[in-house]
DNA sequence: AATAAAAATTTACGCGCGTAAAGAATTTTG
DNA sequence: CAAAATTCTTTACGCGCGTAAATTTTTATT
């Protein structure tokens, strides 16, 4: 290998023995050459490493082989572990990812979008910041570039959105609950970031009134995406007023749980559904961490898999065809019940 | 804003009644050309939205703005953490981060170190697998390309390291609970990937000698980034052995004692220092999950903040001034002790 | 073997910008 | 105010590759 340094497609194309436009036909689909030339090539570059120049490249063309990846924050194991799975696909697809967290603050999201457009993506996948994001510009930006919304939706803006059924989250959890024990009352921050929890809301209300039962709303002040913390200390606040109206609390998410079994443990609260125990709580979107609470958390898992293989297939699809959709699709995948100790 | 669609440099130089080579100037380094040039620019920049082509640019220039940074496992919120500062400090230098994660895989680190290489990086910042990091691969690309190392040290690679100092977590530990109670053993995985945790077995055994007591090391089974679980599947068997020497646990990393006092819990044996406490669990790294654990954990903290801080100033200085260094130098940052419930 | 189809080659141009050199304009200095 | 020092303009070339058109070579078909 490495028997001389080459400098471009030009000198490649030669110590190859083949014309510098084959070579780069090659190099953007290494089928669409015949096979022999192909192994002449793929010999050539055994012994002489070369890789052509990526700028180089994308200049000339109109779109790039990049897709943009957007969370909203990176530091949410949940995001963490959807991103890590899109990456995959992406990558496996033959697109190169560029990973990019928000980290909750409207001004990179952005200029995260902004910077993105300039890189030509071929399309880009964004779970956007909800009620923090500025819908005009991502609406521009979707105006430019395929995009496929996940995990939160903004109704109208994007060529389509994939996530989860919060309804089927909430319906699971409550219906499990009101079966197995006092009902629940609804645990969550008063002015959540992330539409899914106004989702979540509703359809606790709707699910308690199917059941014939009384929803209550307990909402607790904190802003940010800090959960843990704002839930522990709403829920110190809660234990400390006593104001809790039912032995069953339900969170809006599994951060704001763990905040809440870690004030229950503080305070000397035994939760779960045993003998002995003061609280039962259960929550929604199975986060990596959730097994490990004490107790381990009853939460409404996301179907992960699911959720980023349908929005990366629903891109790709779109980057294909090279046109838009004629109407927005919206997928919704159902959750399932997990059960642990904590309810 | 946006008379008209602006095409490339030539067209919007002549829009602002600049020459094409200032404008070019202009975008390099807006501080290099004359006040009053520099605001008719940026009067009509103000007027047309013009940005120049990412790829033009960068096809050109022998090294780009760009700077890498490579952690093993983003979905472990120490890094998710450590990364969100370290590229916001990038960005505010000017730079652009492209952030990549291995997870935990010898192949995606070298796929990307050598996708970095051609996207011609004015440096990287490496935070290694460790022993799972291939070292001659690493060693190669740190001659193309001015590398800092940090967290995970690989001796002699790369321009610097910036790093936590393990034998200063342990001392603290240590001495704490030696002073608090019964001396701790020291609870971590049999074949631990990253190399900070032989520092601290190393750091254990001497740090107890010191003290003029006996070592125990309990090394547990398990392969992989999923601490959590391996910490408490391992756990659940030294419980069931009851093969704890002391009553004081000190675990390797955080993570692995969020996964201790899971199982801790589950057998109903409570943690803490107080009374009718069966045990004490000690650990290091102040993971950001560490204070909503059950109960809340007494740990070592890292200095996250330095340690950003330090690793970035040190790139960027290598980076401005175009040379490696003639040696390799390592900063370590003490630790700080974190007093919670668990010990 | 003759013909059609497919693939490769040659030639040529363009992408948008960096950058060098030489001269003109502007600003600073004394 | 003149000279010196900056800064800008003009002109020109190059970067490495995409890609189109016309031609030649190779492969597949009958």
């Amino acid at each position: 290998m490495a028997e001389r340094k080459i400098k471009n497609m030009e000198e490649f194309a030669s110590v190859s023995g083949i014309s510098r436009p084959t070579v780069s036909k090659y190099f953007n689909d290494p089928a669409s050459v015949r096979q022999t030339t192909r192994a002449r090539i793929e010999a050539a570059l055994e012994r002489y490493d070369y890789r052509p120049n990526v700028y180089a490249i994308n200049q000339n063309r109109r779109l790039t082989k990049n897709i943009g990846v957007v969370v909203p924050y990176l530091a949410d194991p949940f995001f963490a572990e959807i991103a890590r799975i899109i990456e995959r696909l992406i990558i496996s697809a033959g697109f190169r990812p560029i990973l990019l967290s928000s980290h909750g603050e409207q001004k990179l999201e952005n200029d995260f979008l902004d910077g993105l457009r300039s890189l030509k993506p071929a399309g880009v996948l964004l779970a956007p910041l909800g009620r923090a994001s500025d819908r005009g510009h991502i609406e521009r930006f979707c105006k430019d570039v395929p995009t496929v919304l996940f995990d939160s939706n903004l109704d109208g803006i994007g060529e389509a959105f994939v996530g989860s059924d919060n309804s089927s989250f909430v319906s699971h959890t409550v219906e499990y609950l009101t079966r197995t024990g006092e009902p629940p009352c609804f645990f969550e921050m008063r002015n959540p970031a992330n539409p899914n929890a106004n989702k979540r809301r509703v359809a606790y209300v709707e699910a308690m009134e199917r059941h014939g039962l009384e929803p209550h709303i307990i909402k607790i002040d904190g802003e940010g995406w800090a959960f843990e913390e704002i839930g522990h200390d709403g829920a110190l606040r809660v234990l400390a007023e006593k104001s809790l109206p039912t032995n069953t609390v339900l969170c809006s998410n599994d951060r704001l749980a763990i905040g809440f079994l870690a004030a229950c443990y503080e305070k000397g609260l035994r939760v779960g559904r045993g003998e002995g125990c003061a609280l039962r709580v259960a929550s929604h979107d199975d986060h990596p961490f959730s097994r490990f609470t004490c107790p381990a958390l009853t939460t409404a898992a996301h179907d992960y898999e699911s959720v980023s293989t349908k929005s990366v297939d629903t891109l790709l699809e779109l980057v294909d065809s090279g046109e838009r959709f004629t109407e927005r699709a919206e997928t919704l995948f159902p959750a399932r019940l997990v059960l642990r100790a904590s309810a």
